[in-house]
DNA sequence: CCCTAATCGAGACGGTACGTCCAGTCTTGCA
DNA sequence: TGCAAGACTGGACGTACCGTCTCGATTAGGG
């Protein structure tokens, strides 16, 4: 990648590092609906036009700066045994969409993208939820002999979850060792 | 009409209706992102604080104007065949979230409902997806003898779709026969 | 005037005088130049788009701010004497554009209009100094039976200092008494 | 002082060229308002700090690149005939202030020295208008033997036309054959 | 023939005002 | 006294320009 000839001054690293440390901060602080690109700026020590140079809306700013640490709360080391690790990956589930801030992030990006196309096209752009699931997944899919598809075996993990934190339930009722005994059921036969 | 002694001048039923019929037009012509309070009121050719006397916030109007209609979209008849009755369920669900108005409100309120704790409790409030599978769910949780219970497989058979089209996977990916399949699948065995 | 039928809340009179208040003094204590829609606002108390209701630029609340003041400070009473009445005069015109805060004001307005066409239009809609003189003028006119129209001799009056002061002169070079014996001279001939 | 030895590169005369030439254009294209650092830098094809570098804003710009020049279009042949050279002097005058670009930006200085002082210092280091009257006024004042001091006579012959143009009267309005009149008649007495 | 130094174009930097928009409240006259 | 109309304070929006700061590249001496 040659990036032109690199004339002009750089881009600042730190300017950028400043915005999403600020980002992650304001997040927890003020939550999502009074984030704003002004607080996230002055937040940050940094001019609003700094922030709109690099990322052109809040939820650019907010998927860049939650990404990584979703993808860290939700990778879990494969044991061997599919329906242990199964289990495991729908706890790690759990706890990222109902106490993570990266969590809280992904959910607000997600709800976000319900009525701004921008948000949706970035959000499908990377399917983080889906990335998380597939190791355990495949392992699972392999160990069973399972027709499904991985995208098919994605949706059957993570969708009963997703949609009962999404829509408002308590997450308390949702029972992992439960859901994860469904998904092996629907994989253990043909 | 009698409404106790009634003095001055009484509640127009027909400003109550004209911001339901305003808000329904609006978010056709203009989507939920640039729905004003604002404009709500003017298209409806009331005052503003006519509306916020009876709704407290755009959620509340959209949820009373568009999502409970949005049960008459979602309602199949029973045929007494369980499989079919599923498999016409998911085909309506899918068609709810991907294509419909309600739909879009709905998903709108979902999206507002993970950073605007006033709308989730409002969506708590009444499981209007839920309500909706549970005359399918129940007949095919008595045909099969599941042990599982009813917000189990409501989750189940909602989740998988629910996941993919709110997280922006192509709805044309989603297979209700195959969905179908797999619902019953867990639901056939002990 | 009738001014429609007067729906609506009326206009706030003491949002109009906090807004002029604060431009007065804003003027004493920032200057014209750091003067700005966003601090005026700020300093009465005001939304911002309080002010842009009302005026259109700053200009024009300048205008308002100090027309009045403008005024006063010119009007002198007549004594019947003109030469004396035209020393007077100008006296007190020198006095406003070197000393006087509303002359501050007339002058930055006057200079504003030489690049701005707005203001160009605001302040040939009223001829604040012409005005001022044009009693002065009137009687010394009547007095000598001069030929010169009262547009003239208004020039021929407050040109001179006029030139010498927004052009940069020190202002006490200016000899009152001298450029009323010229501005006598001119008119006491046919 | 001999600048030290002359280490480093030289100043570019192309680049001090191209952006009196850019300023020169941009304000017949433009307007003096809409003229900024920024613009006049990128119709340079020259670096912004390079502007700043050789003048300190806008106004220094603006003079140096039109003001200048200005000198040749009020500059008037003498022919011997006092009254004759006057009235041609004021033609050129009002042609200047109110048709030349060269006087637009005049105009546009002379506003902002009303409430920027280093405009103002830099318009009171060189009297332009006042240089450009001079050898007229001094041969009308040799001819008439008037007691007015070349500084009064100057002013009395720029004051009005320029009162008139700069507070936004009508240009044609301006009989620069009267004003001529005028102005040898206070000299021509004692 | 490099070395040093000051220039050049380019463009990102932190700031700040712009004028617009919307939220939610308040104040009129009319019915 | 409920209603429409619409003005109110407040504050975020995204843009523009300010004047400064880094870059790599260029262009002159001086050693």
């Amino acid at each position: 990648m040659v990036e032109g000839i690199g004339r002009g001054r750089p881009r600042s690293e730190s300017a950028r590092a400043a915005v999403l440390h600020a980002v992650d901060d304001l997040l927890v602080e003020v939550g999502y609906a009074s984030l704003t690109m002004k607080g996230i700026a002055e937040r940050a020590g940094v001019g609003r036009q700094t922030v709109y140079r690099w990322w052109s809306n809040k939820a650019e700013v907010l998927y860049e700066a939650s990404v990584l640490d979703a993808q860290h709360e939700l990778a879990v080391p494969l044991s061997g045994d599919a329906r242990t690790d199964v289990e495991v990956y729908l706890n790690a589930l759990i706890a990222f969409l109902t106490r993570s801030h990266a969590g809280a992030a992904y959910r607000a990006l997600v709800g976000e993208a319900q009525h701004d196309p921008d948000v949706a096209v970035l959000l499908a752009s990377r399917d983080i939820l889906g990335e998380s699931a597939t190791a355990v997944v495949d392992a699972a899919r392999a160990a069973s002999g399972t027709a499904l598809s991985a995208e098919q075996a994605i949706a059957l993990l993570i969708g009963p979850p997703f949609f009962r934190i999404l829509s408002g339930h308590d997450a308390d009722d949702i029972d992992p060792k439960a859901l994860a005994d469904q998904f092996m059921r629907v994989l253990d036969r043909p």
